[in-house]
RNA sequence: GCCCCGGUAGCUCAGCUGGAUAGAGCAACUGACUUCUAAUCAGUAGGUCGCAGGUUCGAAUCCUGCCCGGGGUGCCA
C-alpha cells in the first residue's frame, strides 16, 4: 500500500498553476505583506478565449495600495518574469491578468509525463499519515443503499491521498457489538433451522435477523399504532377548531396551521408505516403464529444483548461463532465493489476499554456526574456529552474516543477522517473537541460529512420493513442493465468479455453517479440515474479509454517504445493543444480534491478531459494521417488521455476494460 | 425555541475562500455512422440563481431579515 513511498524520487515535475503562483509570489511578496490570499486568486481560466491561467489579484490590491486596479496589473506584469512559462501574459477589463502556457513548456510537460507511470504527478512535499474510517456498517443487518456513499467516498479517498504519496491507513470500524446480535442470538436460540445453519449458516442468520426484525416491529406497531391514531384525531380536532376554512390574515396563525397540518401529514405517514408493518406479518399465517408466540420479544432481545455486553458465555460463544459469518457476508459486498480495509476494529474490539476511558476522563476533571449519567460539559456546547448513561451502560461517544486514543498511540497520525453521513456533524464537533481537551490536540479530525440518501420522491431514505433498496441487489441490477446494452451494441462479442464488460461498466456507474456529485449535497436516489450509461457517467470516460485501446490496438503500435522514445508533440489543430493544456491538470485537480475531500472535482475533470478528447477523435485522425511525426504526436495524446483517466477511474475505484 | 444544511433550466445536479455573457447531464428539437468504436459528435431551445435589503469596481457566491424544505437538539448510532 505504501509502495509509492519507498519509490519516492524528489519531485522534477512541475505543476503548471504552482508554478505559476510561486511567480506571481515573488513580484507581490515586494508589493505587499500578505500575499497569500492574492495567490489563491489565480486560477484555471473560466473561459478558454482568456487564455489557460487567470490572475484576479489586481483588483483587490486596490484597497491596499491606492492605485487603479489596471494600473496595478501593469506593475505585476512588467516585474513578472514568466516568459519561459507563459508566452502570452494580457491584462484584461477591470484588471485580469490572463495567461497562456507557453507551448514549448507545455509540450515539455507532456514529454515528461509520456514515460512515467505517475502521469508527472508530483509527490507531496511532506508525506502525512492518514486514518479513514469510512463505511462501518452494522454486520448481521443486510447493507442497503445507505451505506454506499461513506462506503466509495472513503475508498475514493484513501486511493487519492495514496496516490499523491500520502501514507493511508483505512479502518472500518464495524458495528459488531450492538442489539443486532441481540436479535440473532434470540433468533438462534428460538426459531432457527438446525439444517439450514449447518449448509448455509449466511444466509440463514440473515433470516433470522429479518424475522426477529419483523416480529419486534409487529409488537411495536401494534401498540404504538393505537395511541398515534388517537392523537392524530385530537390533532385533527384542534386543527379545525383553529382553522375554520375561511382565508386567516394573521401571518402566526396562517404558519402554525400549516405547522400543524404538515405534523399532522407526517404522523399519518408513521401510522401507515405501522400498519405496512403489521401487514407483512398479519399476511403469513406462520409468521403470525411466530408472532403470537413470542410477545415478549423486544425486552428478551435486549437482555440477550446486555447479557453478551456482561460476558455471559453461551452468547459470547455465540457472538464468536457468528461474527465470522457475518463479515464473510458483507465482504461479499466490498469484494464486489473492490475495496479492501487495511483493519476492521469494530465496536467489539473497544468495549473492555471504555472504563479506562471514562475513569481518565474524570480523572483529567473533564467530566462530571449530572441526572446520574457521566457527562463531558463543554462551554461551547449548551448540552454534554454524554459518556455513561445512568444505568452504567457506555455510548457511541465513549466507543468513539477510545477509537481515537487507539488510533493517536497506534498509529500516530497527522489526520484522522471520518467519512459518515452529515446527521452526525454536531456528535463530531463534540467528539474532536472533546479529543482536543483529553490530549490530542495536534492531529487533524475531520468529518468528512456527506448528504443523506433520500427516496425518489425526496424524502429521507428510511429502512422500512421490505421495501429498501439492498445494496447487493442494486449492483446485480447495474451489471444486469450493462450487460444489456452491451450485448445489444456487440451482438457478436465474446460471452465472457461481455460479462466482463458488464461488470466493469455497472460497478463503475454506479460508483460514478455517487462520486461525481458534490459529497455534502443530500443525494436523491434513483435506478435510471444511478445506472445511467450515457451522458455525464463513469461509461462515457471507460468508453474514451476503449476508443484509444482500439487505435492503439489497430495500429498496432509498440506502446513501451513510443512511451521511451518521444517524438516531439505537435499542436496542429487547437483541441490538440486543448488536450495537452487538459492533461498537465492531473495533479492540480487531486491538489484540489485533496483540499475540502471533494472527490467530484476529480469526477468533474477527468470528463471534461474526455469531452476534450472526444472532439479531439471527431477531428484529429491518428493512424490515417500520413505525416508520421504527427501521427506519433497524436498517439502519444491518445496513450496520456487513456492513462490519465484510467488513473484517475482507479483513484474513484473505477475499472477500465479495453474493448466495449 | 436553539443549532446545522439546502432552495440555480422541465428533471437531476455543478458552480459558492466574490470575478468577465450563470454551466453540465437527462428529457425535447435539428443534423452527422461505406470513416481510428454513433455507449459518440455538432447544433437549437430552455434561467427574476427562493424573496427583500446591504457590503463594492464587481454578488448565484459575503452580511442581515424573511419565506420554503430537510436534519440535529441529555442517556440510539
Amino acid at each position: 500500500m505504501d509502495s509509492h513511498l519507498s519509490d519516492a524520487v524528489p519531485t522534477k515535475y512541475m505543476n503548471a498553476l504552482s508554478e505559476i503562483k510561486s511567480r506571481f509570489k515573488r513580484v507581490l511578496d515586494q508589493m505587499v505583506d500578505d500575499s497569500s490570499s492574492l495567490l489563491e486568486m489565480i486560477r484555471p481560466a473560466q473561459d478558454s478565449k482568456f487564455g489557460d491561467y487567470q490572475a484576479n489579484c489586481a483588483m483587490p490590491m486596490k484597497g491596499m495600495l491606492g492605485e487603479p486596479p489596471r494600473k496595478i496589473a501593469e506593475q505585476i506584469v512588467a516585474k513578472l518574469e514568466i516568459d519561459d512559462l507563459c508566452h502570452s501574459v494580457e491584462i484584461a477589463g477591470p484588471g485580469f491578468i490572463n495567461l497562456k502556457l507557453d507551448d514549448s513548456w507545455l509540450k515539455q510537460r507532456l514529454t515528461e509525463a509520456l514515460p512515467d507511470p505517475r502521469l508527472g504527478v508530483p509527490l507531496v512535499d511532506t508525506p502525512g499519515t492518514y486514518v479513514i474510517d469510512f463505511s462501518s456498517p452494522n454486520v448481521a443487518k443486510p447493507m442497503h443503499v445507505g451505506h454506499i456513499r461513506s462506503t466509495l467516498i472513503g475508498d475514493g479517498l484513501s486511493k487519492t491521498l495514496r496516490f499523491v504519496g500520502h501514507r493511508v491507513i483505512t479502518d472500518n470500524h464495524l458495528g459488531d457489538w450492538g442489539t443486532q446480535f441481540g436479535m440473532i442470538i434470540y433468533g438462534y436460540k428460538h426459531l432457527v433451522n438446525p439444517q439450514a445453519y449447518a449448509e448455509k449458516p449466511v444466509q440463514e442468520l440473515g433470516r433470522l435477523y429479518k424475522q426477529v426484525r419483523q416480529i419486534i416491529d409487529f409488537h411495536a406497531a401494534s401498540q404504538q399504532r393505537p395511541t398515534l391514531l388517537e392523537r392524530i384525531a385530537k390533532q385533527r380536532a384542534e386543527l379545525e377548531e383553529l382553522d375554520s376554512g375561511e382565508p386567516v390574515d394573521d401571518k402566526k396563525k396562517r404558519k402554525e396551521i400549516g405547522r400543524r397540518k404538515a405534523k399532522i401529514a407526517e404522523q399519518q405517514e408513521q401510522a401507515n408505516e405501522l400498519e405496512a408493518k403489521m401487514a407483512t406479518v398479519q399476511s403469513d399465517t406462520d409468521l403470525l403464529k411466530l408472532a403470537e408466540q413470542h410477545t415478549d420479544i423486544a425486552t428478551e432481545v435486549l437482555t440477550e444483548t446486555a447479557k453478551l455486553h456482561a460476558g455471559d458465555q453461551e452468547n459470547l460463544a455465540l457472538w464468536n461463532e457468528f461474527l465470522p459469518y457475518c463479515r464473510e457476508d458483507i465482504r461479499r459486498i466490498y469484494d464486489r465493489l473492490g475495496i479492501e480495509f487495511d483493519h476492521e476494529l469494530g465496536e467489539s474490539f473497544y468495549h473492555d476499554q471504555l472504563e479506562g476511558v471514562v475513569e481518565s476522563l474524570a480523572e483529567k476533571g473533564l467530566s462530571r456526574e449530572s441526572e446520574g449519567a457521566t457527562c463531558v460539559f463543554m462551554e461551547q456546547y449548551d448540552t454534554p456529552m454524554i459518556i455513561r448513561k445512568k444505568d452504567g451502560a457506555f455510548l457511541y461517544a465513549t466507543t468513539d474516543l477510545a477509537t481515537i486514543q487507539h488510533r493517536a498511540t497506534t498509529w500516530q497520525p497527522s489526520a484522522m477522517l471520518y467519512v459518515v453521513d452529515h446527521r452526525q456533524h454536531q456528535h463530531f464537533e463534540k467528539l474532536f473537541d472533546a479529543a482536543k481537551l483529553w490530549g490530542y490536540d495536534d492531529v487533524e479530525m475531520t468529518h468528512v460529512s456527506f448528504g443523506t440518501v433520500l427516496g425518489d420522491d425526496g424524502k429521507p431514505f428510511k429502512t422500512r420493513s421490505g421495501d429498501t433498496v439492498g445494496l447487493e441487489g442494486l449492483l446485480d441490477e447495474a451489471v444486469h442493465r450493462a450487460g444489456q446494452l452491451a450485448t445489444e451494441l456487440n451482438p457478436e462479442g465474446n460471452a465472457a468479455e461481455l460479462q466482463e464488460v458488464a461488470q466493469v461498466v455497472g460497478i463503475g456507474g454506479l460508483k460514478y453517479a455517487d462520486l461525481s456529485q458534490n459529497r455534502s449535497s443530500d443525494y436523491k436516489f434513483s435506478y435510471d440515474k444511478m445506472l445511467a450509461l450515457k451522458g455525464n457517467t463513469a461509461t462515457y470516460l471507460q468508453y474514451s479509454f476503449a476508443r484509444v485501446q482500439g487505435i492503439l490496438r489497430k495500429g498496432n503500435i509498440d506502446i513501451e517504445a513510443m512511451r521511451n522514445d518521444p517524438v516531439a508533440f505537435c499542436f496542429e489543430n487547437d483541441v490538440e493543444r486543448e488536450l495537452g493544456v487538459s492533461l498537465i491538470r492531473f495533479g492540480e485537480t487531486l491538489d484540489e480534491v485533496l483540499i475540502d475531500y471533494k472527490l467530484n472535482l476529480l469526477a468533474n475533470y477527468l470528463f471534461e478531459l474526455a469531452q476534450t478528447f472526444s472532439g479531439f477523435f471527431e477531428n484529429c485522425p491518428v493512424l490515417k494521417n500520413e505525416d508520421e511525426d504527427l501521427k506519433q504526436s497524436r498517439l502519444q495524446l491518445c496513450d496520456l488521455t487513456a492513462r490519465t483517466i484510467q488513473t484517475g477511474l482507479s483513484l474513484l475505484g473505477i475499472d477500465v476494460v479495453e474493448k466495449m
